[in-house]
DNA sequence: TGCAATGATTGTAC
DNA sequence: GTACAATCATTGCA
């Protein structure tokens, strides 16, 4: 049984004669006996047991109620469901949630359906050995006096003992709840990559806002829309973007001259049709309806610089808008000190956003670099600025 | 099957 | 509350 790449259970050796078959769990690859868990979460229960019982036992109970297995029933805890499927996340998996809600719903009500069982056979056997030692208390009585006390006393002890039974088996069903929440909870699990659209809108964003790229919360919701995930997915993508961007610059160089290009084309294409001069952005992102905006263009004149060094795609070709932006943004980056010193001179595609403290805030705050063409009511990066 | 890529989570700092 | 950094867990490809 496998969990993970570093949490699995597996039989131990083949056990020689006589021998006893064991298991053996495998945590972090450290192989650990079966019997040593068991026995430590028995020390662990012998530990609980020391509290009040009647405070555990309503805690089980409480818990078995709040999932669905024990109370009323209604759809099987299909709350905790819900709450599965929300934190699994969107990426446009509807149809697998609802697949998989089916799924945990069918589980929990096996889990339910064993547990009532299980009790009714408790509850049954413990009336029927009550009865049984009633009709022997009753037998004895013609040979000797029995006392009411002696019988409610016996009739306790036998209770209490099927009540301990009882709270053994809302444990061990509290457990397989618990195991199953936290396989359904668990949206590492459930990770799916994006679609190839979603991923081009992200990277084509990051690529334009280079300089600084904190998305704005209305950007984000913006994007979230057009790539069909979550806000918090979206934030989640930008923040293991910055990350790896910024750890190894090198490693997506390609990509980011590959983006550029495509954006310095694009602004060529628009600037070519007369309209739209100064939407200079993809038509995924700051070109569309105005939803995003250049907060940097510094990243186009990057683009825009190292295709006419290296590939002899002129300038002209690129219009006179994405030219006049270009000469704006060299005033802007001469003041605010350039951003390729330190670096290597092979690169195309400069970090420029990063600072030597290794962050993209101080070196290209907004309130910095401005974009020449954004106007005053332009929606800027996130709350850190 | 191994490994790189990638989305999500967690802990920490501000 | 957000960003960062480290890490986890899964996916997808060679």
């Amino acid at each position: 049984w496998k969990v993970g790449p570093r949490l699995g259970i597996r039989m131990a050796r083949e056990p020689s004669m006589g021998e006893k078959r064991q298991c053996m769990v495998f945590i972090r690859e450290r192989p650990v006996l079966l019997t040593q868990i068991f026995s430590s979460v028995l020390s662990i229960r012998g530990a609980q047991e020391e509290e009040p019982p009647d405070a555990q036992l309503m805690r089980l109970d409480n818990m078995l109620l709040a999932e669905g297995v024990s109370g009323p029933e209604k759809g099987g805890g299909s709350a905790a469901a819900a709450a599965a499927a929300a934190a699994a996340g969107g990426g446009g998996a509807g149809a697998d949630n609802s697949a998989e809600h089916s799924d945990y719903r069918a589980k929990l009500s096996q889990i339910r359906q064993i547990y009532h069982t299980e009790l009714e056979k408790y509850e049954q056997a413990c009336n029927e050995f009550t009865t049984h030692v009633m009709n022997l208390l009753r037998e004895q009585s013609r040979t000797r006096p029995i006392s009411p006390k002696e019988i409610e006393r016996m009739v306790g002890i036998i209770h209490r003992k099927f009540s301990s039974i009882q709270m053994q088996l809302k444990q061990s069903t509290c457990e397989a709840v618990m195991i199953l929440r936290s396989r359904f909870l668990d949206a590492r699990r459930k990770r799916r990559n994006f679609n190839k659209q979603a991923t081009e809108i992200l990277n084509e964003y990051f690529y334009s806002h280079l300089s600084n790229p904190y998305p704005s919360e209305e950007a984000k919701e913006e994007l979230a829309k057009k790539c069909s995930i979550t806000v918090s997915q979206v934030s989640n993508w930008f923040g293991n973007k910055r990350i790896r961007y910024k750890k190894n610059i090198g490693k997506f160089q390609e990509e980011a001259n590959m983006y550029a290009a495509r954006t310095a084309v694009n602004a060529a294409n628009v600037s070519s049709h007369g309209s739209q001069a100064n939407s200079p952005a993809t038509p995924n992102s700051a070109g569309s309806a105005g939803s995003f905006n250049m907060s940097n263009s510094g990243d186009l004149f990057m683009s825009v610089q190292s295709l006419n060094g290296d590939s002899g795609y002129q300038g002209a070709q690129v219009g006179a808008n994405v030219q006049s932006q270009v000469d704006t943004l060299r005033h802007v980056i001469n003041q605010t000190g350039g951003y390729s010193e330190g670096l290597a001179g092979t690169q195309m595609y400069s970090p420029q956003g990063i600072n030597a403290n290794g962050g993209w805030q101080d070196a290209a705050t907004p309130s910095s670099v401005t974009s020449p063409t954004e106007g005053p009511g332009s929606v800027h990066s996130d709350t850190s600025n």
